[in-house]
DNA sequence: ATGATTTTTTGCGAATTGGTACAAAAATGT
DNA sequence: ACATTTTTGTACCAATTCGCAAAAAATCAT
């Protein structure tokens, strides 16, 4: 893999300037982040973010696909469980509002429903990863209803792909919840009667 | 009411210019919405708006109370309501999608929830608005759970306030759904779901 | 008319913004 | 050693940012 480097090494691993860029744009939206405050935030300079990831847009939608990767992976974990419906809804929940209280600063929710709202009515890019982020949210949480309608332990007429939707229409709300300053315990009792009402 | 107007008469009608920087607030959120922008937008120059509203955060505090209080009068429809709980619901969301969907220039989903969580984090005083924002989502709605409840319309151990922040929780994701450029359609469908699944 | 009062208008200014040109630095290959 | 290659660091740019001071304009009171 690593092939001989050629030039000047590298003074940052991109992969953790690209996270600290990512917590930067979490924590302030995209608007309100500055190139100078990415800059202080990796360590590098303007010119070396610019080479390294492109212009604030291209280093933004990076951060979000990054997040995205994330997601991802608990949406994977959430579809492979062997867990009954119930178990598996209430340990994603358990786990995203873990992410979302977390934060050096405070609770910052979702980096994706807190940040990329604001800029998606003006701009068609980030509208158009929000809205893919948002469909892979809804087609990841279908796959468990699925199993249990398939396992008769959700009604033979249940709709699994609106049910989903719905489960999915939580996890934003707990995004902006946490952000607002919500205690920990009040999200708990949101996602428990949210898994008592679909289940 | 209307005393004696003692200097120069205003040019501009101070609540349609509110209403104006509101609408340019919602489109672009807070911090990406510059005070040429807002002067642009109501016809006022930049002193002149100063002197009004005073400077950019509290224009959009004010701009933010502006749309409370139409939510406001939506939640006092609802909880005012002589239609049965899933009705009400209905309504409310239909109205509520009505309003996300529109916009001079596409979706733009809900003021409060697509601008406000951006800055939250970072903010106190946008992130109190918030918070006390969504409080009021969740105690509006409270009111025809707890009516149902007491009709007898629902299980006797409901626990109308978990109900009803679930059903606040599927508000919150349709604004977001909507500025993402989902259809109006699959919103319907979102709330024909959750009232289904709560009433 | 004249003066008082309030608003609008013009123009400014200090700071910050995103982005880049160019030279110095640090590695490799010959 | 010397050239090559890639990255870093300094400095800069044009544009935009928010906010304000000071003068001009439009009304009312006398």
């Amino acid at each position: 893999m690593s092939e001989k480097a050629r030039g000047r090494p590298r003074a940052y691993d991109p992969e953790v300037a690209l996270w600290q860029a990512l917590e930067t744009f979490w924590a302030n939206g995209f608007s309100r982040t500055s190139l100078d405050a990415l800059a202080a935030a990796t360590g590098m300079n303007r010119p070396s973010l610019y080479a390294a990831f492109g212009d604030k847009k291209s280093l933004y939608l990076k951060s979000f696909e990054c997040f995205a990767g994330q997601l991802h992976a608990a949406l994977d974990n959430a579809a492979h469980s062997e867990a009954p419906l119930e178990a598996t809804l209430r340990d994603f929940y358990r786990d995203a509002i873990e992410i979302y209280m977390s934060g050096p600063d405070g609770p910052r929710g979702c980096f994706i429903i807190c940040t990329a709202p604001a800029e998606a009515a003006m701009d068609a890019d980030i509208r158009a990863a929000l809205k893919a982020a948002l469909a892979e949210i809804d087609k990841g949480l279908e796959v468990p209803f699925a199993k249990a309608k398939a396992e008769g332990r959700l009604p033979p007429d249940a709709d699994t792909a609106a049910l989903a939707r719905l489960a999915a229409s939580v996890l934003h709300s707990l995004a902006v919840r946490a952000r607002a300053g919500e205690t920990k315990e009040a999200l708990h009792a949101l996602a428990r009667q949210t898994v008592q009402s679909l289940c």
